[in-house]
DNA sequence: CTTAGGGACTGAACAGTGTTCATAGTAAAG
DNA sequence: CTTTACTATGAACACTGTTCAGTCCCTAAG
C-alpha cells in the first residue's frame, strides 16, 4: 500500500517496528531451524535443546508453537512432500508413471541426510498428505488392476522404497564412520562373502560378487520392475478378494 | 559327577557355595533382562538403567559384559533369529516354502511387543545369522531365477515383510493409547476415508471400505503373493544384468 | 595360611535428553 | 493509561547413555 520510493510525511508515525527486534516464532520458522539441525546434526542427535538454540531462543518457547516433539517430527515429515510432482493418470504409461514417482520419491529420501529415518514410522494419512496419496491411487487406478490389488500397492511401493532408501542410508553411514569410501567398504564386504566357507555358504559366496557389488541403482529398478511385473499381472483377473476374507481381531 | 541321592560325607567340604550369593552376570542374562524390560515397558522406555534394576544390579556393571546400548540392541536382534526353520530346497515347493518363511518371520515379529522397531536398522550379516540367510538364499535360489534377480530377492521379501509387520504394530500401538479395540479404530479410520469430499478424492472414497477395513492377513499374503508374481516371470528369462550395469559413488 | 593379583561390581558423576511451570515481558484492545 | 492475552524466559524435574576411581571377592602363587 506504501509507495515505497515516498519519503514518509514527518506526520505519520512509521509503524512502531519496521524490523521487530524478535522475529516472530511460528511453526514454519522452527520446522526449517530443525531441518537446519538435521543436516548439521543428524537424526539422532536432532534435539529440542539444539532446534532453540539454532533460533536463538529458549526450549520453553518451542512448546507454545509445538505440543510435543512428535508433532515437530510431523511437521517435518509433512514438509518432505512439499512440490511432490504425480502426474494425470494415463492409462498408457501407468507403469513409467509410477516408475517416475518411486524415483522421485528415493531421490528426496537421499537428499538430504536421515530423511529416511524420520519417514520410518510415519503414515501419509494427515489431511495435508493424503492429496499426494489420492494422486498416487489415481495413477496406480489407471492400469485396471483389480481393487483389492490396487488397495494395497501404494502401500507396498511405499514400504520397497522406503526400506530400500533407509538401508542405502544405513551404508552410507556406516561407511562415513568407518571407512573412507563407499567402495572400500563395498570391497571389504564383497571379499567377506567370498572368503566365506564354500561347502557351509555355497549359494552367499556363489553371490558374492553380485550381492552388494552391484550399483545401487540398478538393484532398485529391479526390484521396481519385481513389484510392477506382480501387480501388473492381475490385470484382467477378477478381483481376488472372495475366498480368505475372513476378518481377524489382531 | 555325584551322586544326586547319596549324603555328602562329612570329610568331603562341600562346594565353596553351591547357590552363589550373586549369580554371575553374563551376556545371556543381560539379553534375558532386556526382552523382560522391552516386553514390559516398551522399545521406547528400554534402557540400560531399567536392564541393570532388572537384574539387581548397578548400571555400570553392565558395561563390563557389553560395550554399548548398540551392543545389547545387536545381541536381541541376535536371538530373535534363534529357533528359526527353512526347510531343504525343494525345486518344486518354492512358492509355498518362501511364502512360508515369510509368514514364520510375520509372526515371529508380532509375537512380542515392538519387535519391529528392534529389527528396523538392522541387517542379518553377522557370522552367528548368516546360515540363515544362505538357507533362505537356498530356497529362493531352487526356483532357477536368475543370478540377478536371486541376488536382491531375499532383500526385497525381508524389507517386505519388516515394513508390513512394522505397519501393523503401529496401528496396534496407536489402538493401545486411544481406542478402546481396533476394530473402532478401523472403523473410525474407514469411516474418516469415506467421508471424505468425492470430488476431490475420488479414488480414496472409492477404495474406503478395503483400504484398511481388509483382514491384514489377506493383505500380507496378497502383497507376498505380489512379490512372488514378480519373482517368477524372471525365471527362464535370460539375466537382467547386462544393460544399465554403470556403478555409481554414492 | 598369607599374600598378591585381577576381574566383576559399585556409586557417583558428567553431559545430555523431553517436558513443565511460575514468572517476566510485550503488544494489542478497551 | 490500564487491562488482557499471549509469547518467551529460566529454572527445575526426572530421565537418558557412558565413564571412572574405587571396592569387593575369588583365585593362584608364595
Amino acid at each position: 500500500m506504501t509507495q515505497p520510493d515516498m519519503p514518509t510525511p514527518p506526520w505519520e508515525r512509521p509503524p512502531k517496528r519496521r524490523t521487530p527486534a524478535r522475529v516472530p516464532l511460528t511453526r514454519e520458522r522452527i520446522v526449517d531451524a530443525a531441518y537446519t539441525v538435521l543436516d548439521r546434526e543428524g537424526y539422532d542427535r536432532l534435539s529440542m535443546r539444539q532446534v532453540a538454540a539454532e533460533l536463538g531462543v529458549a526450549v520453553s518457547a518451542l512448546y507454545v508453537h509445538v505440543r510435543d516433539k512428535d508433532e515437530l517430527l510431523q511437521l517435518m515429515y509433512t514438509r518432505m512432500f512439499e512440490g511432490y510432482e504425480i502426474p494425470e493418470p494415463d492409462p498408457e504409461h501407468w507403469r513409467e508413471q509410477v516408475k517416475d514417482f518411486a524415483r522421485q520419491a528415493r531421490e528426496r529420501l537421499l537428499s538430504r541426510r536421515d530423511l529416511t529415518k524420520l519417514a520410518m514410522g510415519h503414515v501419509p494419512f494427515t489431511p495435508e498428505l493424503l492429496p499426494y496419496v489420492e494422486r498416487l491411487m489415481a495413477v496406480l487406478g489407471a492400469s485396471g488392476m483389480p481393487r483389492r490389488v490396487l488397495a494395497i500397492s501404494g502401500d507396498m511401493l511405499s514400504t520397497y522404497v522406503n526400506g530400500f532408501a533407509l538401508e542405502e542410508s544405513l551404508w552410507q553411514q556406516r561407511y562415513r564412520e568407518t571407512h573412507s569410501s563407499w567402495h572400500k567398504l563395498r570391497d571389504e564386504i564383497n571379499d567377506y562373502f567370498a572368503s566365506l566357507p564354500p561347502d557351509r555358504f555355497p549359494n552367499l559366496v556363489a553371490l558374492a560378487d553380485i550381492m552388494i557389488d552391484e550399483s545401487n541403482d540398478y538393484r532398485f529398478e529391479l526390484g521396481l520392475e519385481i513389484i510392477l511385473r506382480g501387480l501388473a499381472s492381475y490385470i484382467g483377473e477378477p478381483d481376488p478378494g472372495e475366498e480368505g476374507k475372513e476378518s481377524e481381531e489382531a
